[in-house]
DNA sequence: GCAAAAGTGTTTCAGCTACACCCATGG
DNA sequence: CCATGGGTGTAGCTGAAACACTTTTGC
């Protein structure tokens, strides 16, 4: 299927990609999924192509599900990255085309510009699959400086950048985390997108001041220590409160 | 200069196109420029295409450039708009065909997708200059609720939503406002922007509370009533609270 | 002198910050 | 029993909201 797609580049539209930063929170850790080119030492983004029958977001939610295996998945466009740097050919296509795999290079050596999504997944829930051009495809943490290809990095630094801006208005939280989950998972969520630690009784208090959460009768147990609370949103009190912000600036 | 651009039109990237939503204010009222295209009742935003040796940004500022005169301009490209529904054949390319204008129809039957800019100018120093297919540029205010081709009501639509959001992170005021303006007015562009009275004591002890603003001896003479004073923005100060956010949540 | 806009200050209340003690659990 | 993390409460401060009177200016 994927196969079939990038064999037949003729069907997407030139000059336009697409690169996602799918985000999963996995012990205390904000990581991101990045695929290893088969026959070079590239790491990359997942990305794709954008069909003449699709939209930009059809697009991304195409190769999130491949990548992935998760159809509905919470995603945003964020930035269209055109600088003329990033026209250069991409070094790993000599080195596939060199492996003896059947690449387009006609069409892959034209300009690009890409449009950067971000995505968010609950992580167990992700069954990483590699594409046709990569041999693995894995989770990597935020804090690993893994050089990726082209201006990959700086894509995925733009991207946590939007995801800091977007706390108190997109569901990150809800779309991050699974179903149940405690306060300092929550607030270990909230510390790592902010980069900063936060007060552990003040950060109870104000998220549970928006009524955005239901607190459960159970605990989590099987771990060390005293058995912190599970909660879950309350998913509508959640989309209302979004609405204006949860902290409204004027 | 622009005719020779549109007539070799086989300069720019296919299938890519980019729409500024250029924002003035004037008169205690937000405004946008608006074409209106020859020998058609249509009306758009200045728009247009992106050459193989610039950047989706030096393409925006070309435009900007050829409407408003202006060099320098403070844009942000805030949304890709790529729904099927926008593929459809612009109407009013038939009617220019139809009044006789040279244009590639062939380019512009392609399917575009389109990358939304806004940009702040300040609006006495705007040249208005209409393009090669309109023959007006004009100054509308968002209150007229005039109706402009294919989705580009959406777009002005999606701007403004977005100028609201980054009311606390971007220098609005200062890109929008004369050098010198007052009190009152730096008010209303904010009430106008958020859609929302402010209570005038409030407001101004609020926004004088972050030090962005230098207070002037003069006062605005001439208008009916009392003197304002008459204020300009600290540039260094403003900057330097815009990274924080100027409400900072969490 | 009157109507309309601009300059200015205080009180109140809510929310944020800072901070400390007890409890549960596994080892 | 101890180390570690989780649950909970309070006092003080800061910033936001609500609100009224005086001054200036053109007519």
């Amino acid at each position: 299927m994927a196969e079939f797609e990038l064999a037949n580049t003729i069907n997407f539209l030139d000059h336009i990609s697409l690169d996602c930063v799918i985000f999963g929170f996995h012990e205390n850790d904000l990581k991101v999924l990045v695929l290893h080119y088969k026959s070079t030492k590239e790491y990359a983004l997942p990305g794709g192509f954008m069909r003449f029958d699709e939209s930009l977001e059809d697009a991304a939610k195409r190769v999130l599900q491949q990548r992935t295996g998760l159809d509905n998945i919470f995603l945003k466009q964020f930035k269209v990255f055109s600088d003329l740097e990033r026209a250069k050919t991409n070094p790993a296509v000599q080195d596939l085309v060199a492996a003896g795999l059947d690449i387009d290079t006609a069409f892959f050596d034209k300009r690009f510009i890409s449009v950067g999504f971000y995505a968010l997944v609950e992580y167990t829930k992700v069954n990483p699959m590699p594409d046709e051009l990569s041999d693995t495809c894995e989770w990597v943490s935020l804090s690993s400086s893994l050089k990726l290809m082209l201006d990959h990095n700086m894509i995925v630094e733009k991207a946590l950048d939007v995801l800091r801006q977007q706390l108190n208005t997109q569901p990150i939280g809800y779309n991050l985390l699974p179903e149940k989950f405690t306060m300092p998972e929550l607030q270990k969520l909230y510390e790592t997108i902010l980069g900063k630690k936060l007060d552990r009784r003040n950060f109870q208090r104000k998220i549970l001041s928006y009524n955005i959460l239901n607190k459960l009768e159970e605990r989590r147990t099987g771990g060390a220590y005293k058995s912190p609370f599970l909660y879950e949103f309350n998913l509508e009190n959640y989309q209302k409160a979004l609405n204006n912000g949860l902290n409204s600036g004027w």
